[in-house]
DNA sequence: CTGAAAGCGCTTACAG
DNA sequence: CTGAAAGCGCTTACAG
């Protein structure tokens, strides 16, 4: 049997009270009856119940993230921004995976606040009307990372896609591209979809390039999805020398597509992708891509949500290009 | 402030008891007190605090997953699964990560012992005895995936990885390759470094080839290191055909060296990877690997861990090879 | 410096 | 079908 306070409070000759405040470090007594009581506590193995606490002290030391998926390395490197962040204020994070559609978002909600958690994040997700009507009930923090709500006051942690789709388009008309394709992600998002494809538009509307409905073709951010966008790209728009991808998995599947059909990257076909993940230095020739601060995201939205949640502020990461092996400038 | 059970019973005109049993669903109130309850409980959003009841049931439908690091492709395969699994039965996880060297291990052993979780799963370190005492003295049940301890009787589950490295070099040689170079992981690593060496030893041995220490080289399973290890290998042993990489990042890294140098895979270098993640199948050439069952593997774990603990069971998962289009079938 | 006691929000015999 | 009461393992005024 695991030996509670008590046992210990019994064994030592003290009341319970002594020995909760020299487990705890609070003051209030001799050195000679902490040495005591120490000696019972290692002697018995003792070790404090964190639950017991946590329904007095009424917040568990614990935060919650939410997810749409676990796979790919974006995610991967997001939790593991938060983790470190948390385990730095002794905090646990218990991992939720809501499903790509959000299927158990409201459930996790739910779950999450009889778990008393001290925070919610959440991450990466079209945010439906339900889910911030849960999230007010809840009545605990709340920070959005690579999401948002433009409808409603909820702290999050981002880039900004448009201007990074921009950045990424505009890279592409200075090394004198001027058929530029675009391998977009999902149709119709309007976290990570439709907002990248407004700044790819703008960048070349910008330059006076046209742009036209058949240059961007539709995926789910995923590398099978890239491949088959990237097919129906080169087939509808075989002028172009360029494709900005919205994410590196689909950058990577244009890379491999290429490859397939004997096209040479970045002779023939320069790539920019859009996450910089560990995959983007791993595949030949390298990618060059837009740089996300993934990790750090995840670290700032713990703060957020630990030590600023009274502000409620709302930051804007910057994103930059990093110049790898796969866009290539062209002569003419 | 948030209603507690106390608020319903009270607004309800009945008692704690009726109340507990009629969210709980155990039988005991008559279907018009059921139906005045909840309405109650729905007026007030009432919520039970998970907390309480952990504290009363004494378990906390949690359990913690331990591991070094997150970055890499097979954790968040291995992560995946276990929440999946996890979340089939209710319960929670936290994730808990100890660094590359298990610094944080015993605190986290400590902490989630506090935190009264339901199990502790364990993935993919170095198990070092002081560990195994730590992991006795929690009186929780415990669960290894992707490694073990040969000296004591713990659950795992995990794939063979002599048996593997047998395998994925036995492939090469079938193909006729004759000079066959590993790039090993970590030496020393019992877990998955000297198994896989010894397994492509015992291979090339039992096929009648020569063994010498010149034909492995060493890295961390990691990309960068596999880019050092590919380059000292091929200086040192310039006659390889071929090479078994003891992770599909290093084998990435070969890939990455092959083409940097002007050498075409499978052409004139054939590459064999391990683990199947699924970085595998977006490089080009796509790498034909050793398969892992990485995510069957975090959730065997979890079944092992919540259900039959009392069986103490260990799993060897099968493995095989995936082919795919790195290695070439030598002509001689 | 130390202890008795109330209380955190539940569940669960036990008695009716 | 229903309730009074004890108890889970702690923390924290309060009193001395």
């Amino acid at each position: 049997m695991k030996s509670t306070i008590k046992d210990v409070a019994r064994s030592a000759n003290v009341s319970v009270a002594t020995v909760s405040r020299i487990v705890n470090g609070q003051p209030g007594y001799s050195e000679k009856t902490k040495q005591a009581v120490l000696e019972v506590v290692a002697r018995l193995g003792y070790t404090p119940n964190a639950i017991a606490r946590g329904l007095v002290k009424k917040t568990s030391s614990t935060i919650a993230i939410l997810l749409p998926s676990l796979t790919g390395s974006f995610m991967a490197e997001l939790l593991d921004g938060v983790v470190a962040a948390a385990r730095q204020r002794d905090y646990n994070v218990i991992i939720c995976n809501t499903g790509e559609d959000g299927r158990d978002m409201l459930k996790y909600l739910r779950v999450m606040g009889e778990q008393q958690v001290g925070g919610i994040i959440i991450a990466s997700a079209e945010i439906k009307p339900e889910y911030v009507t849960a999230i007010f009930e809840l009545k605990r923090p709340v920070v959005f990372v690579a999401t948002f709500s433009d409808r409603h006051q909820i702290p999050y942690v981002k880039v900004d896609d448009q201007q990074a789709a921009y950045q990424a388009t505009r890279y592409l008309i200075d090394r004198r591209h001027r058929h530029i394709g675009m391998l977009s992600g999902t149709q119709g998002d309007h976290i990570s979809g439709t907002p990248r494809v407004r700044g790819f538009q703008l960048a070349l509307e910008d330059a006076g390039l046209t742009f036209a409905p058949h240059q961007v073709t539709y995926g789910n951010f995923g590398f099978p999805s890239g491949l088959k966008a990237c097919a129906q790209l080169i087939e509808q728009f075989s002028e172009l020398t360029a494709i900005f991808a919205a994410s590196d998995e689909m950058a990577v599947a244009a890379l491999a597509y290429a490859y397939q059909h004997g096209i040479h990257v970045p002779r023939q076909l320069s790539v920019i992708g859009y996450d910089d993940t560990p995959l983007a230095q791993m595949v030949t020739p390298a990618l060059t891509t837009v740089h996300q601060p993934i990790y750090d995201m995840g670290a700032k939205a713990v703060e957020l949500l630990l030590e600023r949640q009274a502000a409620r502020e709302c930051i804007i990461m910057p994103s930059w290009i990093t110049e790898r092996a796969s866009v290539a400038t062209l002569m003419n």
